[in-house]
DNA sequence: TCTGGGGTCCTTCCGCAG
DNA sequence: TCTGCTGCGGAAGGACCC
């Protein structure tokens, strides 16, 4: 999908079609997830600071992620690419693999373009949005393909002239090779894919380490076997919090971790998981990031077991000078607990009594229902002026865009943030449904997993 | 100018066991 | 009994991806 995030918010938004839209976290310490093409111009791009993005294109729209939105506009394209194959490889929210041929399109130039072409029509009937699709022989191919068909394009590598395409391309452009391969690479005098190949295998081992040197010595030459897998097992469950002033009070450290391990713990479980590693990561503030962590005898999705860890780890950790980020995870994933092993040998058990709440957090007080909060880009509705979002909101006052996705661009209105008559809402669709098109029953209902 | 959040994979080091 | 080798799991850090 093309600058995904954004995209969604345009079309959500019709005020903001053909502007720069930044979408990202909007404190003092947020980056930028996504950029419209429209703000790319001025330099803004993903990753970067927020304040960084400000300066640039001052007069962009800022606006928080709504995941849910997304993830539910996600799955309706992954909907689409299942309809082509069984075999589908989400990457991300707005992007997949698809193993055209294990769906029976035939591999020649004119049916994968056609493939490619009803996709990319779809997508925009259904989604409203546009999605750009490489065709190749590979994934990592297939990966570069539709980075070059952004935006809303079409690009296919025919098989026989990959080595020639990717040759003088830079070797930044390959999978893997981020900022520090990149230097290091260039460092040696190696900048394009073509010197990549030159410089000869052992020498990337020798420049890189066994496993990427032969990857990317590989991918040099074009040479890319790995499948598309459908199924991908979670290894790992992890959550993070960086706070906007770096936090010194060492017992305020203390209780954050507690918090975040409840949450870790909440999500495990919501993935029916548990786990045997508990992690503790400390970024401080000077942005030197550590961990800690801790193996426990069997897996746990207990979160008094966990909180404990988290403590134990977090005791082994100077924390003087403040500390801007900490996160709390666990690996070694399992689908049963130590618990259940231990009520197996018992011959059964009754019902879990941690397992029943999924822990109220004891911590996490909301805030306070006087301040209720109106991030900006969240949809809203009020009593008398209907469907909007808010475009700011501060001094006590919130603004608001009335419009629809399907309406032209409205008018601005200011409240008091306490306003009875506006209360949050829920998005509306992108692309609204004809009378007489129901949900579309699909015949087949279950989607099969197994035979792997 | 100051760097998010959620992941994956790889490397290195260390201690332990055979 | 001592030493060297090898394999493995755990811990820590780093690079990369979206």
């Amino acid at each position: 999908m093309d600058a995904f995030f954004a995209s969604v918010e345009q079309a959500s938004k019709p005020s903001l079609r053909g502007k720069a839209v930044v979408v990202g976290g909007l404190g003092p310490r947020g980056v930028v997830a996504t950029a419209s093409y429209e703000a790319r111009v001025f330099g803004v791009h993903s990753a970067m600071p927020m304040s960084q993005a400000r300066r640039l294109a001052p007069n962009a729209a800022y606006l928080v992620p709504r995941f849910a939105l997304y993830r539910s506009i996600s799955e309706q394209v992954m909907e689409l690419l299942r309809a082509l194959s069984p075999l589908v490889e989400p990457l991300s929210l707005d992007e997949a693999f698809v193993d055209l041929e294990a769906g029976g399109t035939a591999w020649d130039e004119r049916s994968a373009r056609l493939a490619g072409a009803r996709l990319r029509a779809d997508i925009r009937e259904v989604t409203g949005l546009t999605g750009s699709v490489g065709l190749a022989a590979s994934k990592m191919l297939a990966k570069i393909a539709s980075e070059q068909a952004k935006p809303d394009g079409l690009v296919l590598i025919e098989p026989g002239t990959e080595r020639a395409l990717l040759g003088p391309l830079s070797v930044r452009t390959l999978p893997g090779v981020g900022p520090a391969t990149g230097d290091h690479l260039r460092r040696a005098g190696i900048h394009t894919v073509d010197e990549l190949a030159e410089a000869g295998e052992d020498e990337l081992v020798r420049l890189l380490g066994k496993a990427h040197g032969h990857a990317l010595f590989a991918m040099a030459l074009a040479r890319d076997e790995r499948p598309v897998v459908a199924e991908r097992e979670t290894k790992s469950v992890s959550v993070e919090d960086t706070y906007d002033v770096d936090i010194h009070d060492r017992v305020r450290v203390g209780t954050e971790v507690q918090r975040l391990a409840d949450r870790c713990v909440r999500r495990l479980r919501g993935a029916g998981l548990s786990g045997r590693t508990i992690v503790l990561k400390v970024r401080r503030y000077d942005f030197s990031t550590l961990t800690r962590s801790e193996t426990l005898r069997g897996p746990t999705d207990d979160p008094a077991v966990v909180r404990e860890a988290a403590a134990r780890l977090l005791d082994s950790v100077d924390t003087t000078g403040g500390v801007r980020l900490l996160g709390v995870g666990v690996s070694g994933l399992a689908d049963y607990t130590q618990e259940d092993l231990f009520a197996q040998a018992a011959g059964g058990r009754e019902e879990d009594p941690v397992r029943e709440e999924p822990e109220a957090a004891p911590a996490a007080e909301g805030p306070a229902p006087a301040e209720r909060r109106w991030p900006a880009g969240h949809d809203v509705r009020h009593a008398v002026h209907g469907h909007g979002w808010v475009q700011g909101s501060g001094l006590g006052r919130v603004t608001v865009r009335f419009e629809t996705p399907d309406s032209g661009p409205g008018r601005v209105k200011t409240f008091r943030v306490d306003d009875p008559a506006l209360e949050p809402a829920e998005p509306l669709p992108l692309v609204s449904r004809g009378p007489g098109e129901g949900e579309g029953a699909k015949a087949g209902g279950e989607a099969g997993p197994e035979s792997g």
